[in-house]
DNA sequence: GACCTCGATTGAAACGATTCATTAACAATA
DNA sequence: TATTGTTAATGAATCGTTTCAATCGAGGTC
């Protein structure tokens, strides 16, 4: 069915092992051979079995990346930066979704194994690093991308989300709010934790009264029912932090439906500055983190472990993140 | 470095047929048999290395997907369904990013091919359907998603893109529009073509003028550009039709920008109804594709043939679109 | 005890590439 | 002519699985 070296090698009348080197060090077969074997090779259609390939050589020229959430656009923006970076380096991206869920994070790097990926990039969704020292013992290179462990054992790209959580407290103190909901999901996310670190912190030295209302996921639709609850509350907070956009335009959009004003009656505020948050409903103030960049980043730090290995140092690189002002937040 | 199938038949004392058995036909293998070997493979951490194990079966249980843009929504729902509807049924997915690039969608067929996936779904960038052939011909079963290709070789998943711009036109005409601008992307863009057919036929029908804004991507950046030009306009239309959310949702942010007010000066309508167009600024009225069912039934009946090729029958699958109308749209 | 059955296990061949020690062919040099 | 060197091509071994014909061994039957 499909064409084998072997037949190319039968068809061209040279040996396997001379085909094998037309294909991967063209440099060391005579040029009329070369030419002769290439013709062959487009004649038939052949391409090279990428299982075979790798069994002997031992790995690919594949990444994986692991992200909690396609549909957040912070992370397709970093799976753009990621893709972009691999490419050019002729790389090709395996884009898994965990969806938030340790056991299909588990199945994923399972499959990521099987495939042989060369590295994987990812952004755990809890601190144990059990899964991914299995990946390193297998010699699949890591990294971890949004997220810091540690320890040092990989390289990692993350931003420094404790300070992002106070900046976001100190910049709603700033305009004089002291009672904040603070929306996010479960602790067990490390963003969220830090996140929510900085905000705690912020809090006690602004002294602020910080509500924090706790949901399962961080999309839009689990943001209209933290609303609600933030809506049933003994005393409405003026101010709304939510731990990412969508949670915030979720937020929002409830707000507007029970007819309160952003940021007339509740200032809101986001976290991760996604392109959809300037066309909001009310343009949404975030926190923003170079999305894009720190693909890129991630990526290349990955790669260059991948190909030198042995003179490789592992780098933590840490962005910081910026106050984005828009329209949905305002003085108390 | 890496456990291999041996290791785990000398731990467990057992041949390596037998281990292989256990992975793959546990009911031939006795009960004890199976439960020392199965402690084995759990102690030594072992998983089986995929490119070995499918190069002899011929086939693994990976799928590609290859969209023209992983950054619109549209897409990231549709890849939810995929990837929910394979996961169901074990398989794993490659996302890919055509970019709407020919070129990049050629590499990525190439590593697909290499990879060996079992098959690959594809929102193809142009009709020429060369590539699609080739991959058919290696045996690796394809459909396309959100288009279709006459000759019914193959399984797909559309949606009447035509009567959607008639859908649209005919709306905006209702509501007394006769000067309608036409914002979309390049002609080559299958998806651009019959829409664009639809709303010519309909506007020549209803007798309303349309003029045609093209611009090369359809994001939110490109429709900011092509508000600009709509702005520059000798008549400026009293409505903009968007060939997707993204160019709608940059046109209203250009709009607003320039104290237009929407919809009361300029109706805007949008194309697929993410979810980020009922949180815009204005809430967006758009024509609604059901993404997520898409992603769904094409990798259901890509897996359906992979699985019983021979009594397969393709299916041309075809969805209508609906209008969805919120705050965007007015009478003239 | 000899003969069958049948379920469980074995071990070698095969998959399609890469790798590398070996050989072949030819040219240059002594 | 004999020797050495250089370059090109060969083909068998190898990677880690699956597959399958062959073998083993425990019961059951006569």
């Amino acid at each position: 069915m499909s064409v084998s070296l072997r037949d190319v090698a039968k068809a061209a009348k040279v040996s396997v092992g001379t085909v094998s080197n037309v294909l991967n060090r063209p440099e060391v077969v005579a040029p009329k051979t070369l030419a002769r074997v290439q013709g062959t090779i487009n004649d038939l259609g052949f391409v090279p079995n990428g299982f075979a390939r790798h069994l002997r050589s031992g790995h690919s020229r594949t990444l994986g990346l692991i992200v909690p959430d396609v549909a957040n656009p912070f992370f397709t923006e970093v799976a753009r930066g990621v893709e972009d970076a691999a490419s050019k380096r002729d790389y090709a991206v395996f884009l898994c979704n965990s969806d938030e869920s340790a056991s299909k994070e588990d199945r994923y790097i399972n499959v990521l194994i099987e495939q042989q990926v060369r590295g994987v990039l990812i952004t755990p969704t809890d601190v144990k690093s059990d899964r991914i020292d299995a990946m390193r013992d297998r010699g699949i290179a890591v990294a971890l991308v949004d997220r810091e462990i540690k320890g040092r054992k990989q390289c990692s790209v993350s931003v420094d989300d404790v300070h992002g959580g106070q900046l976001g407290i100190e910049y709603l103190t700033g305009l004089g709010h002291t009672e904040i909901a603070w929306v996010c999901g479960p602790e067990s996310i490390p963003q969220v934790a830090d996140r929510g670190a900085g905000v705690a912190k912020a809090a006690k030295f602004a002294g602020a009264k910080v509500e924090t209302v706790r949901v399962a996921l961080m999309n839009t639709t689990h943001g209209e029912d933290a609303a609600k609850k933030i809506l049933a509350l003994q005393t409405i907070p003026t101010a709304i932090f939510c731990a990412n956009d969508l949670l915030a335009l979720g937020v929002m959009r409830t707000l507007r439906e029970n007819k309160f004003k952003v940021p007339e009656q509740i200032s809101v505020l986001g976290y991760d500055d996604i392109e959809f948050a300037a066309s909001a409903a009310v343009p949404l103030s975030s926190i923003s983190q170079p999305a894009y960049q720190m693909g890129v980043t991630a990526a290349d730090l990955l790669l260059n472990e991948c190909e030198e290995a042995e003179k490789h140092e592992h780098q933590q690189i840490r962005f910081q993140p910026q106050l984005v002002e828009r329209a949905s937040t305002g003085k108390r």
